[in-house]
DNA sequence: TTGTACGCGTTATCAA
DNA sequence: TTGATAACGCGTACAA
């Protein structure tokens, strides 16, 4: 194994001396410092992460979680995943702080992000705004460390994204459609808002796949705004409208609204139903059958893992891999939940 | 944080005291010893992983790792995990050993046992066998820390087991193969063996949820031995006398050859095929649209799972935390692979 | 029975 | 521009 002290001694420097040419902190003549980059190269060195955290343990860095997950379910295994990472990092010093909201106003987070200056990382689930993606840029350019997580949004200097392929979650659930109704369907879309780009890069992703899927056609498509109550009201409106849906994509929240929806209806009549994510009400309508399965993005390991990168970054001090971490999305059935 | 220190403080003892207290090598005073538990306990101390990992390098930990692997596709991802997360530890000086073989007979892998002899963990996806079994407990007997991978076996004082539930596989299977068949199907079973009792908890599930889906009739069940050309053969010949067949459930290896055997029928004719695991030569007879469906047993995770109980252990000293890591089966269609 | 001292590899501070 | 030295927390050999 190659240590700091082993390339001094080649080099016939003190260990400061490598330490300053290898973390760039100047005030080494030209030439020492091509010499040990060379050979720290050539040997191989690499930093040794438990001396790294031992060292780092005095610096205590602290990383902010901004989140929208104010009455959604949906973020509580995020949550779980984040906090359950920072409690196996806290040996290290590493402490977190979250910072939660409630529904997609920007002033609120951009409240939070205000709250998180003092944070060395933020892991953000990002409102796709103007004023949001500057105030992320911002704290890249004073040096911090930030991750989206679940959302990303375009042009933003962020340096990695957590989360899942929203288009190919639409082209999975279509091509899942297509197997369940054996081959035919009118559908019915229920998405929260067409602002959100999620929602729309997923029914995207289901158009796209609906062109392979020929025997599928989409007979209309609402908006919830994620709301049970108006997702209740438009669904049975729809159904009512469309009487000939037998299949129903549901592209967000308000689930159980759109089911209870459905329940309204006489069994034979009912449509398939499939959803996205196994929150607790959307699991008590897959065991009563209304719900036949959903897809999954794996909640818990994309806040598992952005604040292990953020760990990596501050205590260990590598970079992320990669610049986005995408998780696939999973088809659960009562079944294998 | 607390740390020795703050305990020796607070006991008014030094760090060695504390030490030999905690790690019970004993020559302490049977007062002072409960009195240092006590305060321990009472701070939450928790070892620093950091701090044991540096100190603990010069033990070179050693993990061997043994896998039925040759020959057969589906442990390449298993591999993969194991040597990524191996690699990872490489800077707490852990260093791992792979040792394959070809099918399962086992005098072949008590051989292999034989030869992790000097390793001080041991990973194994074990036979079950009762040789095998009473190797396993000798090995733990002597202090070996001991993981089975990917399949457990009954009675054996191994610390944990890393794998799928195969039952659930079985019952997971029959759900999704009641949906995309409509409700109802003649199913023709493909498995390895019956002596395999991976392969019988399957069929177990499977028939156990059948109890449910009163569509589903199983018209016969064969077995294949893992060889695609005797998988050909046998899956040719059942579908023969069994033309009524609309559902194929492949429990285990040669999926490759039944699917040609299903391919020789005209494609009105072609039953529905399900089958477990993603590995390339299924991956193709799903893009020729002949699989529908597999269920996806994470085995890079396993992999890379059991490798870090492996490092918590031997490093860290931490014993895992459960008995058993179960992965859920995933359904993977080609659309989410 | 108990305490002391060194080393693991890195970072940071202070002296030269 | 450099080198020496003290932490970080733990394990352990050795001294008392």
């Amino acid at each position: 194994m190659v240590t700091m002290k082993k390339v001094a001694e080649l080099c016939g420097v003190s260990r400061g001396t490598v330490d300053r040419v290898l973390h760039g902190r100047g005030r080494v003549s030209d030439e020492t410092a091509a010499n040990i980059r060379r050979v720290a190269k050539e040997l191989g060195y690499e930093p040794n992460p438990a001396a790294k955290a031992l060292s780092a343990r005095k610096k205590q860095p602290k990383v902010a979680v901004i989140l929208p997950s104010e009455g959604n379910p949906f973020f509580d295994e995020v949550i779980r995943g984040v906090q359950e990472a920072a409690d196996s990092y806290k040996i290290y010093g590493l402490t977190m702080e979250l910072l939660t909201m409630k529904g997609y106003d920007p002033q609120d987070e951009l409240q939070l992000l205000k709250q998180a200056a003092d944070a060395d990382a933020i892991l953000i689930d990002p409102i796709d705004d103007d004023d949001i993606r500057a105030a992320i840029n911002n704290l890249v350019d004073v040096g911090k460390f930030v991750v989206t997580v679940n959302n990303d949004i375009p042009n933003c200097e962020r340096h990695c994204y957590v989360g899942s392929d929203y288009e190919n979650g639409g082209v999975t659930a279509c091509a899942l459609l297509e197997a369940f109704a054996g081959g035919s369907a009118e559908v019915g879309v229920v998405l929260g808002s067409k602002k959100i780009s999620g929602h729309r890069a997923r029914l995207e992703g289901f158009q796209k796949r609906m062109e392979k899927a020929t025997g599928l056609h989409i007979a209309a498509v609402i908006e919830n705004e994620d709301d049970e109550f108006t997702s209740f009201e438009r669904t049975k409106d729809m159904l009512r409208t469309h009487p000939d849906i037998t299949a129903l994509f549901l592209i967000a929240g308000g689930v159980y609204g759109a089911c209870r929806a459905v329940m309204e209806l006489s069994p034979a009549h009912r449509p398939i139903v499939i959803a996205f994510d196994s929150v607790p009400s959307t699991v008590e309508m897959m065991k009563k059958g209304i719900v036949k399965a959903v897809l999954y993005q794996h909640p818990y390991r994309q806040g598992h893992r952005s604040m292990e990168l953020a760990f990596e970054r501050l205590v260990n001090g590598r970079a992320p891999y990669k610049q986005e971490y995408i998780m696939k999305h999973e088809i659960k059935l009562l079944e294998n939940l």
